[in-house]
DNA sequence: TACTTTTGTGGGAACGCTCCCACGACACTA
DNA sequence: TAGTGTCGTGGGAGCGTTCCCACAAAAGTA
């Protein structure tokens, strides 16, 4: 069943039916309906690939899980940022590709950018948590290729990204631990070259130096976004006793209170650790975690948005927004455990 | 750049270069390597449309997590099990699509089997973690679409799935709680109408009857497979004052651990608890929670495989790959800690 | 009334491949 | 020597759309 079949069904030409399967108004009432019965009768469906061939759009979007990134790819981080762009593609009528270097062949860059670009596989694609000297990034901005990155990158003014502001997140958090009086604070980071984790130290430091204080590069140590990179670098700075973490993201959080809970010591009695990205288990956690809540799933939601945009109208200046986090203060910075109902029996989060 | 132009330059056939393309041995040396030439030199790439439309193939292949089970997507599972299917994917060239339903329009079976499948979108697709009466599988099943499940389907024999033995892991899970001396053995499930639950369900029985003993009714809690889902079920189990708990997955788990904790009952001298899955974060819980190891990354890989299979030659029957678990023993069971390095320091999962 | 414009419809020409058949050149067999 | 394969190559015919232009009929304008 084609095109030319429903036409000949119909008693109509193939570019009146292609006028109705494509809601074109200029096909008069009584032929658009008749033609719509055939369709549904008949459960036509237009061929994607002859659609793609002609008008030269596939509808497909890529979602590129860079190399560096696809080792913590089982933080939960992800997985809601995937259901987020899912939704926006559902409701765009587009569909999402998922990108993802195998480890095995590390030609991410030529697998990917030649096939499936170079082949017109999709009209767009999303860039997560990229790298500050990611190669694709310099690739695709000669090609002219339309994307957008989660996660903004310092570097090329002319992209388009959309992003929380982890700069201001992370100081108004280490703030707050500044404000129980602490001021031995350390800081566990995320992989040295990424995005995020700049910002994040830069708003550490901001946040020092207004409170009058110097950043120690003692009290700096690096994870590697997991549990395990956690749990190592806060094995690096007991020696140091700092008096307060701001850790880079929560499942390092996880992992430094395992850490700490090995090496007998108290939290928040005797260091208080605070995460970043508001997953659902900091609020099970062993204490409770404070944290910064990212809307993640919208961040997804967003940026394809932003895309479908740029698609549209390729000459439209870059986006840069910024969605807005919260500060979810639990029990592991030092702050008393707030009454109500318990989190996983019912809802305690702070404004 | 087309085959065509490429033809043009190299002073062949577009016939020729279509084969040099697509790997075909006959083609004389020569000729072979003036034409590759040619496309380095041009960086040509054939067009994914138009080869889709003329072979009627896409090299896409879907993903699709049915709605049921889309709001526990931030299961650590889903990321390892995407994992595994893309590097399998990559390997064979092929792409992968998302397919899950937004939840605001529940029309999945409509729009997914309408545009993606009849559309020609896809040449296969496989299905996540099933419902016992999903809708989708019978009208794939009278299309003759190329389908695999990951998780056993109970009522049609003659569809592919690659899964674990849910019901023997259970068993052997639930025997050595028994092995402890434990008694009053409590279950807490994921969803009923899970095949995966039901399985495990099944298993726990066997293990029960075997050891003479009946299962309780009132000591079986159901959660949806999240921390809040297992933290209420076990809020609803304590009255009955189980000596061990066998939840169905590790998330359910913390959130059972959580609930023991507020209530100031102590794991494992109260009470034991085991989980299913493997995730990372057990390493970490307090205590370390011991669970059976899925392979789950190697469930993505194999069921892609084993898709693959079932495009390349569709006349082949039906196969039923049954992956191996691994008991993972840590402290929640009442085990003693084992002794060596810490499994977030190195390595310590029993064999 | 004669003209322009709008509306609805039809058909040709791509889009860039794959697949099938044809055909000459050469090697092998009888 | 004639017949039968195999090999390398070329070209035509789709694949199922979209897009553009043509064109008749109806509606609006002078």
């Amino acid at each position: 069943m084609n095109l030319e079949e429903v036409a000949r069904l119909a008693g109509v030409s193939r570019s009146t039916v292609s006028r109705v399967v494509n809601d074109d108004r200029r096909v008069s009432d009584t032929v658009r309906s008749r033609v719509q019965d055939i369709i549904r009768q008949h459960d036509y469906h237009p061929n994607a690939a002859a659609r793609s061939l002609a008008s030269r759009r596939t509808r497909i979007l890529g979602l590129l899980i860079p190399e560096a990134v696809s080792a913590v790819f089982s933080d939960p981080f992800f997985p809601r940022l995937i259901q987020g762009a899912v939704e926006a593609c559902n409701s765009a009528d587009y569909n999402l590709l998922m990108l993802m270097d195998s480890g095995n062949e590390s030609d991410v860059s030529d697998r990917l950018y030649r096939r499936v670009i170079r082949g017109h596989h999709l009209d767009g694609m999303l860039i997560v948590s990229s790298v500050v000297d990611d190669p694709m990034i310099k690739q695709l901005l000669a090609s002219d290729f339309p994307f957008v990155l989660v996660g903004r990158h310092p570097r090329y003014q002319e992209i388009s990204f959309v992003d929380v502001d982890n700069r201001a997140a992370a100081q108004s958090l280490v703030a707050h631990l500044l404000g129980h009086g602490y001021e031995q604070i350390a800081m566990i980071g995320g992989m040295r070259n990424m995005i995020a984790t700049i910002d994040r130290y830069g708003g550490y430091v901001t946040a020092l130096q207004e409170a009058g204080l110097m950043p120690d590069p003692q009290l700096i140590a690096y994870g590697d976004f997991d549990e395990q990179g956690g749990y190592r670098a806060m094995q690096q700075l007991l020696p140091y006793q700092p008096r307060a973490v701001f850790v880079a993201s929560d499942m390092m959080a996880f992992g430094a209170l395992q850490a700490l809970r090995d090496a007998g010591i108290q939290v928040p009695e005797e260091i208080a650790v605070v995460g970043f990205d508001g997953v659902a288990q900091g609020a099970v956690s062993q204490p409770p975690l404070s944290t910064i809540s990212q809307p993640i799933s919208d961040l997804g939601r967003e940026a394809i948005r932003v895309l479908l945009d740029a698609i549209e109208r390729p000459d439209r200046s870059p986006v840069h927004r910024f969605l807005p986090t919260q500060l979810t203060i639990r029990r592991s910075c030092g702050c008393p455990e707030t009454s109500g109902p318990h989190p996983l029996g019912g809802d305690r989060r702070a404004p």
